[in-house]
DNA sequence: GCAAAAGTGTTACAATTACACCCATGT
DNA sequence: ACATGGGTGTAATTGTAACACTTTTGC
């Protein structure tokens, strides 16, 4: 009937580092688009769950491994991939770039960190996807605190402001910012302080995770 | 390798009329879960998008035909589906009820609209689709003036309003809604009036669609 | 003592909520 | 004249946005 229909699914994993925004990218070994850049992802095996088969893919095509994806849209136009019918649902995540070491391996013949506003042609319709995903970003930050998986476990404010500020591409009032962060009651300040060389050492503040998912719980309203 | 993967799409449609809300439903001619509810839906073929899939099962099976569908999510859970793995794709959309004559055929024993409140046992992980489904409606009524489907071409103001009070379930004060939804210049009163009976008569208002799809690209921000 | 980043309050403005009475019609 | 649903304004409160100077450290 229609088992020529195959499914895959394509990770894209956005990394933020002090200041930059970047998508990880792999470069194909095989063809279709040989020697391109592509999304990271694969076939999803018959016993396995579509979370499980992004993160497997995503482990054997780079090295990383994430705890939280979270699906984006399927894409299922009849002519995406060249070879046959492939549909593929899409999932997005957050990382800190600093805290994996990407490996190419298998079907990917490199692995790269992209900075968003420096991409490369995409293979299939993984622009349209990356694309799609990028909106999706903007939009989320701005309702709900999430960016916390991309700072140090303890972090100064100016971190937090500044990922803002990188993830809307616009600047924020600092006073306002602080005052809106911490009347959600999801940060705790630390008794202890971090000096960036020069300037005035900034105290340390800790997401709190427990209060966070209350919060999210209740549905989080959140506008910067 | 994989090709033992099936995919589906389901159709969860909602039907507004006059405050209540419903969900379109079929019984299922074949096993498994033969005699059962479950939402529309079916296999997709090798050369038609999933938004076409999506359309054509539900003409076939309930007579209905909607031109907007948005995508819901994706389910993709090993053991989903008795039979075999098969993953399907969700999508939602709103119509109203005595627009369409529904009809049951192919794999569809009868088709019914049921109050929400008032929801059969549902085959598969319908269940937790339908969930999610009403949810994404809720949630996106919210922030966004959808439901105009739902409405005649020309209605009076409380039509809108109970539209909305439905749909949240709560009441909604009369006098900041009308100012609300008016500044959003999206309506256009016009010079006739229909008569419900008893009481006033009240004015008719049309649906501006110029303008909402203007607002729309923009990004619509709008509370109740 | 100066450069660099951190920290902090107040005021104006906009948006949201709460709230109750009169109006036009049919019977 | 009364029952029924339609239509309207104002004040209080809350949230958002704009804005600039002082503090602490390293050099």
């Amino acid at each position: 009937m229609q088992q020529s229909i195959k499914l895959t699914v394509d990770a894209v994993v956005f990394g933020y580092e002090s200041g930059t925004i970047s998508v990880l990218l792999i470069k194909r070994k095989y063809a279709p688009f040989k020697g391109k850049w592509a999304i990271p992802g694969g076939f999803v095996l018959v016993d396995e769950s579509l979370e499980e088969a992004v993160q497997r893919e995503l482990k054997e095509e780079t090295g990383i491994e994430i705890d939280y994806l979270e699906q984006l849209y399927t894409f299922g136009a009849p002519k995406r991939d060249p070879r046959s019918r492939i549909v593929s649902t899409a999932y997005f995540g957050l990382v800190k770039p600093s805290a994996f070491k990407i490996v190419a391996s298998t079907d990917a013949e490199d692995v790269q960190w992209f900075d968003i506003s420096e991409l490369p042609v995409l293979s299939f319709d993984h622009d349209a996807i990356l694309k799609l995903a990028i909106t999706r970003l903007q939009g989320k930050i701005t309702y709900e605190p999430i960016g916390f998986e991309l700072l140090d476990t303890k972090f100064p404010f100016s971190d937090l402001e500044k990922l803002y500020t990188t993830l809307l591409g616009r600047a924020i009032d600092r006073r306002n910012f602080r005052k809106k962060m911490l009347s959600l009651n999801i940060l705790d300040e630390l008794d202890e302080k971090i000096s960036k060389g020069s300037g005035r050492p900034a105290n340390l503040f800790k997401f709190n995770k427990l209060r966070y998912f209350e919060l999210k719980a209740k549905g989080i309203i959140f506008e910067i």
